[in-house]
Parts: structure tokens; sequence; C-alpha cells
DNA sequence: ATCAAGATTACCT
DNA sequence: GGTAATCTTGATA
């Protein structure tokens, strides 16, 4: 459930070090206010992605004119299109200069659920299961939220998108594994995820 | 100007 | 479990 504190996470939350933040968003809940409608959901698979050391990252060559935002100072968005089909939403983390993000991979729908959807299958489930498909996936949870590269640099300290404070969890129920679909940097365990949670994209 | 790769997904067997 | 789809970006000429 929802804890009642539920204050908007501030600066100091996003400019420390990558994998602190990376496993601290984890249980957290993303906020986007589209007119009216408010979407939410929990975070509950996520991956850091560094620009110094980690070749799979889009910021190990430097700065260039698709991950500029990545060099921001942590607590912005970013986001870029893929397989010339999707989106995929990103964290900016650290300090201003570095080229550091945390993917979001995946989350577990609170708000909203009759406009993700909407977005995402035009309005019909057919499956009461298929809720379990609506966020599973970075491509998938940005169709249900509406995010496109018009959000690429929003300001998560503002209020068209945000992140909300939750308890921490423990040490315990956060899985960690290599990430996912990448061919370089392949070893590294920079791949966070809630243990048994049925939104996580894979096992 | 051309080209290959890509932080994925959906659909097929 | 395998793979086609689809197009933007960045690198190279």
């Amino acid at each position: 459930m929802i804890s009642n504190k539920t204050k908007k996470l501030k600066r100091e939350f996003y400019t420390r070090s990558l994998l602190f933040v990376a496993r601290d968003l984890l249980g957290k809940i993303l906020v986007k206010k589209s007119g009216s409608k408010i979407l939410s959901g929990k975070i509950v698979e996520v991956e850091a992605y560094h620009g110094d050391y980690d070749q799979a990252s889009h910021a190990y060559k430097g700065k260039t004119k698709r991950n500029e935002v990545m060099f921001n100072e942590g607590g912005y968005f970013y986001v870029y299109f893929t397989y010339g089909a999707h989106f995929c939403a990103n964290v900016v983390v650290g300090k201003k200069g570095k080229g550091i993000a945390v993917l979001i991979r995946a989350l577990e729908p609170v708000e909203g659920i009759d406009v993700m959807i909407k977005n995402r299958f035009g309005g019909k489930l057919i499956h009461e299961k298929e809720n379990y498909n609506l966020t599973n996936g970075p491509g998938k949870l940005c169709k249900a939220f509406g995010i496109n590269k018009n959000h690429n640099g929003t300001d998560l300290i503002g209020n068209e998108i945000y992140i909300l404070d939750q308890p921490k969890l423990r040490s315990n129920e956060i899985g960690v594994s290599k990430r996912i679909g990448i061919t370089r940097s392949v070893d590294l365990q920079w791949r966070f995820f809630i243990k048994g949670n049925l939104f996580v994209s894979r096992k």
C-alpha cells in the first residue's frame, strides 16, 4: 500500500551516488499529470548506467545531441527513442557534467489504470491478467504513461512529472542481476528489482 | 550520402 | 525460444 508520507523527492535525493539512487528508487511512486488526470505507478525494476567506465551507457562516448540531458545534474528526466518504436525513461543522477542515469524498467500501476489501458491497448482489456502486461517493461510503461520525446529534459522537481518518497525497502527485499538487452559491459550487476513483484519485466 | 546498431516488443512455432 | 518490425542517431566517406 501507499504510505501517507507522500513527499516529492528533492534534488538531494538524485545528486547522490549512482547505485544508492538506483536501489533507493525501488518502491517510490512515479507520478505524471496529464491534463486533469493523474497517472502513477510504483517503481519495481531499474538499471544503472554510468558515463565514465560503463560501455553500455549512452554517455560513454561523451555528450551528443541525443544524450545531452544525461549530463545535467541529478533530478531530470532523460527520454530516448529506440528500435524505431519505443521510448525509454531514465532519471538523471549525480553531479552536473557526469552523464549518469537510472533506467526505469517496470512499474506497478497505482492510479489512472483506465488511462494506461487506453494508451496501451486502445481501451480494451481482454483478460483481467493483462493488467500485469501494462507497465512491465521500459517501452511499455512509457506507452502506458504517454511519455515521449516531449518529456525529455523535464525537471523532476517540478509539477508535471515527479517521484513521491516512500519508506526505504529492506535489502532482503531487493534482487540484483546483470542488465538486460545490452551487448557491452554485460557483467556489471546493475539491475535492481523488488523480489517477487509480479510487474518485474523478467525473472 | 550511406550505413549499422540499438538500454524493445509482439507475435510466431 | 526465436525473430521481424521499424526509424533515429551517430559515425564514417
